[in-house]
DNA sequence: TTGAAAGCGCTAACAG
DNA sequence: CTGTTAGCGCTTTCAA
């Protein structure tokens, strides 16, 4: 294996010239720089980062902390912050907790993430008092994907105001009796989406005047199984709700499934609406309210890079817009037959 | 921070025996290592992976290249092999070419993974020549998943049977004319499951004397909105197939709802099959031939950890069983009106 | 613009 | 069972 100090005694130079030389640092002679360039490509030298990290303090490495990679949403933020890591030279290290306790005890508590990288992005997770206390001990740029967490650094969507839209959509076309798909809003998985959204819900629902019904909310788990399940007892009252709105739409995919298998045809005898615009979304007609997913992932990325790169950087809220998009899945109430 | 000499210090030990202790090695009393382990929780030591890394040669790192993590199918992949990884205490840096060629070039050729990782992981990507020899160099286990790569270590289906079980399927509900969606045999993102599986498909064909037609043969590039695209035409001819079988099944949700658009009924109209088992290929009862796709990512990652603990390790070619699963959009041909 | 020297924090022989 | 001694391959002062 090729190491620096072979360069160094091809190109005749300490090892110090042709680190500076490799790295761009100024004040190296372009003649210098140019017959390092050369002898390290034709050495075939690949500088090592375990050498370089211990040396520098920096792994150029970006921890990213995901509930489950295998939801399209989780993936979609992931492959942002990859692009832009990637672009300055950063590499991602990837944490799956897929709802294992212990996976996020291990990343959270035994400090896994000590020494190893210069940034952490935790994506769609609330993390406990506890865990804020370690990640605020790791001195290391933190950014956190679509919770609201002041005083930290946060990239997120208005959900309390996504929701109240959907909401809104549902009560303009008519609608009073909406059901509400959301999920726990405390757990492993937790983050502070489902409580903002469940109160967008419930704010729409009291300004327009519409009574609230406890037994039309559900937990829907975000999921899409969760989201059949749960529809499927919603939509088989007697005073089944005519339109549901689901806090994700993968949720809101469940719930047409659940229509259709009990012969309820959507949006005559249902409307459904979601909120994401989940790939799957416009294959499913579905009327959501999109959120730039991918996006926030590159938004987070940037953020901590730009805060690596700034002493004095400040954490910084970013809230990002959200749109109705109304396909075909809502419409207006049927009179009851 | 604190680091190991700290812990030296504290216990009146040398830092050798401390790192013997805290790495589980044999050769230190129980005392000793009680003391230590005590020492450094009261310390809140974290041992450095650079200088680990730098002094043993290994990073307790592996990477994991995958072409997309949007799509579920790599994301499950990529999980199942987190998993693994995880349990053995190694992290997973992910590549993710995202079709983007540069990225590609980056990660195998300039050596990015050198010195990097322990091992690598490649899901669904065939390697070049020149990629392959980049590989090898490595002098690292390295696992292809999806390919078929002889002499490497692999882990994928039968990619000929699995498409071939599929056809057969729609060849004994009486389907004559079957249409076949695939992606290009070359390219960025290629694997050699196309190719696989388009032969699986004419090999059936030609078995049960059925006239191959090249008009019926698209390219859906293993996407949604591909499939979508390639069955529009495919199912606007005159004479459209009465069936359609997709390399994947998000082709194939693309093909339902070009049946939809079309105002064609499925299966009535028009059979659908996929290959896969997509998580939500349930949710549209779409016929498939299920693959065990989150099983491959972890015998991916258990073959390399096996090949790293174990000198004399010889690559090994993995088949994982494929099932057909019946659901409900296939059924015998329609006499036409 | 370049070099010498001193680590970074750990592991790996080799002794004892 | 434990300690000593060398590094691993870089980066970073401090000089020159």
């Amino acid at each position: 294996m090729t190491s620096i100090k072979d360069v160094a005694r091809d190109v005749e130079m300490s090892t110090a010239t042709v680190s500076r030389a490799l790295r761009g640092l100024q004040g190296v002679s372009d003649e210098t720089r140019a017959r390092v360039l050369e002898s390290s490509r034709r050495l075939g030298y690949v500088p090592s980062p375990s050498a370089a990290g211990l040396a520098s303090g920096h792994t150029r490495t970006v921890a990213v902390i995901v509930p489950r990679v295998t939801q399209w949403f989780f993936a979609a933020i992931v492959q942002g912050a990859e692009e832009v890591l990637r672009e300055h030279g950063y590499d991602l290290l990837l944490y799956n907790l897929a709802g294992d306790a212990s996976a996020r005890h291990r990343v959270f508590e035994t400090s896994l993430l000590t020494k190893r990288v210069d940034a952490v992005l935790v994506f769609s997770l609330k993390p406990s008092p506890d865990e804020l206390e370690r990640l605020s001990h790791l001195g290391r740029p933190v950014t956190i994907v679509g919770a609201d967490m002041p005083g930290w650094a946060t990239v997120r969507i208005d959900d309390h105001e996504a929701a109240a839209t959907a909401t809104r959509h549902l009560l303009d076309l008519g609608h009073e009796r909406i059901g509400y798909l959301g999920g726990a809003t405390e757990g492993v998985l937790d983050f502070t989406a489902p409580s903002a959204r469940l109160a967008g819900y419930r704010g729409s629902l009291e300004q327009a005047g519409v009574a609230q019904c406890p037994e039309l909310e559900a937990d829907g788990e975000f999921t899409v199984a969760g989201g059949l399940r749960a529809s499927r007892d919603l939509l088989a009252r007697p005073d089944r709700p005519t339109a549901i709105f689901a806090a994700s739409d993968e949720m809101a995919i469940g719930t047409l499934r659940a229509a259709r298998e009990l012969g309820l045809r959507v949006p005559e005898d249902v409307s459904v609406i979601g909120i994401d615009d989940h790939e799957m979304a416009s294959y499913f007609d579905l009327t959501t309210v999109s959120q730039p997913v991918h996006e926030q992932g590159r938004v987070a990325a940037a953020q901590v890079l730009a805060a690596l790169g700034d002493e004095d950087w400040r954490p910084e809220q970013v809230i990002l817009p959200t749109e109705l998009v109304v396909r075909r899945t809502t419409s207006r109430p049927q009179a009851r037959t």
